[in-house]
DNA sequence: CGTGTTATTGACCAACATCAAACTTAGTGG
DNA sequence: CCACTAAGTTTGATGTTGGTCAATAACACG
């Protein structure tokens, strides 16, 4: 069995793939043996770009990265956060063409993963074959669940719920343990996110600090109240599809 | 070689499989030996409930069918609508609680495939494991797409963009071929789908044909005017990754 | 024909956008 | 350590898209 360090790229891929699935000891070692690329990024990078055709997947390791797409007239909506452990391209693998692109939200570092030893490793080990695909089966619901948010929710319960999500993947990884946490987003990218403009976030944000559900002192947001940031949010985890729901 | 009618359940799921990806002889014939069990619907009966654990697979046949959530307040969003020979519940294979349900548009058959056979054939056959995968990943760029509309484009751009991808989607799998199809929907249906009110999408479709993009008699949908049409709703396929652009 | 569903219209309203300016905060270099 | 700067946040005033409610018209089907 390979030792390797609590948060070293492949360590972070195993945290992450077993807050999804179970892995045995065959198949962590086929992850630890996964051949890596390490490289940084400065904050509003791009990763990846829209239109690329990559040959490499990008384990995200450590910072923060969105999703996005540029439409016609300029305006930008982002599709989804991703956290250390990530692999926000998975999907490259069988969609040759990126229709989105990636930035980075922080400074990041990742881990390029050539498209060969992907298909190698899923070929040899259906175990995680089956998690790489349920991976990306969770983001399809979580595509769905924001779908379902930015086309039938109010601003409120939008900005409630991409709190309560972030939260709950946050602590499913261990990054957290307290209901707070690093905020790693400008209310600008909330608004992008949501489908929202920035002012509005503004001040949905300070009616949540008003109620008492949240407090936000500099870059730190704290959660004074789960349950009721839960039901403000209608937040309800399971289409995280998580194997052990961290609240 | 098995041989198979035009429009038998298997010819269908091959025919949608092959818009998006190739097949061989070897993979049509595992897919012709697929065991199914055929079963009607009424319109807006539901062929799986949230919450449900299905231990099959539904193939669409004939009709149309929609996935949707019911928010907290009873507000419905459909996430997207599918055509013959799709699978909207493929993801249940790897994600065993339904997020979302089923539901009829119209009448329809479907044929329920054991999940023991999806497995024993992407087992046994790599590509078709390969196309399945691209399928669900393909779902998820239509999400990512519906989702960016949603969130950044007018109700106007919203039903264009709509109205383009059906009549592509539907041509991709030569269920049509002239640019107007049968409207499977109701005006209510697409207003869940968008995000909008109903109210609004009427008045929405009344300026677009009063723009003559498009025309609408009885149940038909016409469009006349493809090109106007894609630039109203700032549509391009790329996101449905099929592998002939049919227009 | 009647009955239920869907489409259409009008009047009114609310949520959220836009614009523009001021204020904070966190870095940066002297 | 402090001024300077750039990014992000906050505020106010005003505008617009699209929602809600309620009534009527058009179909479709038995």
């Amino acid at each position: 069995m390979t030792t390797i360090a609590e948060d070293s790229p492949h360590a972070r891929l195993i945290r992450k793939l077993e807050t999804i699935t179970v892995l045995n000891r065959d198949d962590r070692d086929a992850i630890a043996a996964l051949p890596l690329r390490a490289k940084s990024f400065e904050e509003n990078q791009d990763l990846v770009r829209q239109g690329d055709r990559p040959s490499e997947c990008c384990l995200l390791v450590e910072g923060f990265v969105c999703r996005y797409k540029v439409l016609g007239e300029g305006q930008r909506q982002i599709m989804s956060f991703h956290l250390p452990g990530d692999i926000p391209d998975l999907q490259s693998l069988h969609l040759k063409v990126m229709d989105h692109g990636l930035g980075a939200l922080t400074p990041v570092t990742v881990a390029f993963i050539p498209h060969e030893a992907m298909e190698e490793i899923t070929r040899s080990r259906p175990t995680i074959a089956a998690a790489f695909w349920r991976d990306t089966l969770i983001d399809a619901a979580v595509f769905r669940e924001w779908l379902a948010g930015v086309g039938r929710r109010s601003a409120h319960q939008r900005i409630a719920h991409l709190i309560c999500e972030l939260c709950t993947r946050l602590k499913a990884l261990g990054l957290i343990d307290n209901p707070s946490f690093q905020l790693m987003v400008t209310q600008a990218e909330v608004a992008d996110a949501l489908g929202l403009s920035s002012v509005h976030v503004n001040r949905v944000l300070q009616d949540l600090r008003r109620d008492g559900l949240i407090a936000i002192q500099g870059r730190v947001l704290k959660i004074l109240d789960w349950e009721g940031l839960k039901e403000a949010g209608d937040f309800d985890s399971e289409y995280l599809h998580l194997r052990h729901d961290p609240s």
